[in-house]
DNA sequence: TTTAAAAGATAGTAATACTATCATAAATAA
DNA sequence: TTATTTATGATAGTATTACTATCTTTTAAA
């Protein structure tokens, strides 16, 4: 059976819908490669437009600028890692089995999953360790949040808090830790690529 | 009695030795203020120089570039931490009385250092709450690793490594704990400051 | 008092992050 | 089929950023 794994994505992230369209895709696409191999700083739209081919007013017309076109990424990635952790774990009974099936998801390499065409996930896997925080470390962070830009991290932390709260009834800061472990897992990826010696 | 606190940074980071002059202390305390203000993304040496009453160029004398400046103010704070560290847990012999008041350094707000004229630290550890990670999550950690400029992070972490040790001879990975605790301890202060349903 | 080092003033450049306009091609509705 | 909307392409233009270069003046050390 082949199957196409839809994700519905927040309306005000972008201009014009990018899974609707040839180009659409394409943008997500080649987002992924070009920050995934030289970084978010490096990454402009003029380079992207012609990476795909079509002009910097193109892309403009799909997002309107850098910084949601990132958002919109790796917002599709914790969405997706949410979809992954339910499938996963479905029919698994022990919370402490799930909870560690929830880490060798979140620390071990991710692989290309079939079901999303234009998506890279196992790229989109390194963008997240070495820019997903860039995502929410800026002054608009507030304002970005008021449009539920973060609400695919945080309903997966929510998934994963309450994993934690079924292996332990009584911890007190599910969420809390749910995210320690989501962000240590990815920072310690990054030392280890890095800073080796820590 | 009243001291002065010098801290030795490393050479490569500068052209100009900033703590030498009076321009180049001002240049430090206000790219401290206007970068705790606006956030390093919109901090240009532009508005620096006009914010000093200096020009351009006269920051060019000091400092290659924003992201060496701000690996400087970052390097500094770990190193001024680091300090604080060893004079606060000095006859300190319970290790675990130790870690916990260095927890409680980390994630307490910090106190300007009347012994650092030129630094705010308050203002400073604001800055490492939201930009810290910013100095490494770059395309040129490797180089900038190879120029040292991560030591005085990774001497702290081996300081509280070490305690951790002290604490639990067996521990396998104290080095990864300490980044966990002080990463966690600055991100659950930005989570419950901008993102608090976290 | 000379001389060197630091700072100020000004100019210029390539790249970035956009905005605007107009023409054309493709899809869809009347 | 034709009319019309919608998406794309092509091109131009602007303010800001991140620098580099040069020349003059001020300050400080020998």
């Amino acid at each position: 059976m082949k199957l196409q794994l839809q994700i519905k994505m927040n309306e005000d992230l972008f201009l014009r819908n990018p899974e609707h369209t040839e180009l659409g895709r394409n943008i997500i696409k080649h987002s992924i490669q070009l920050i995934s191999q030289n970084g978010f700083e490096a990454f402009t739209f003029k380079k992207l437009a012609e990476d795909i081919g079509t002009t910097e007013a193109g892309i403009y017309r799909y997002f309107e600028n850098k910084h949601l076109l990132l958002i919109y990424i790796i917002a599709w990635y914790w969405s997706w890692l949410e979809y992954q952790i339910s499938f996963q774990t479905n029919n698994v009974t022990d919370p402490v089995v799930k909870l560690k099936k929830v880490i060798k998801l979140l620390a071990t390499t991710v692989v290309d999953d079939a079901t999303t065409s234009y998506v890279n996930e196992s790229l989109l896997h390194q963008i997240i360790i070495s820019e997903g925080s860039k995502a929410y470390l800026t002054r608009q962070v507030g304002e970005d949040n008021k449009h539920q830009f973060f609400k695919p991290y945080k309903d997966l932390c929510a998934v994963i808090g309450d994993i934690i709260l079924e292996c332990n009834l009584k911890y007190k800061y599910p969420r809390s830790l749910a995210t320690t472990i989501i962000e240590m897992a990815h920072f310690q990826n990054f030392f280890m690529n890095n800073l080796p010696s820590l």
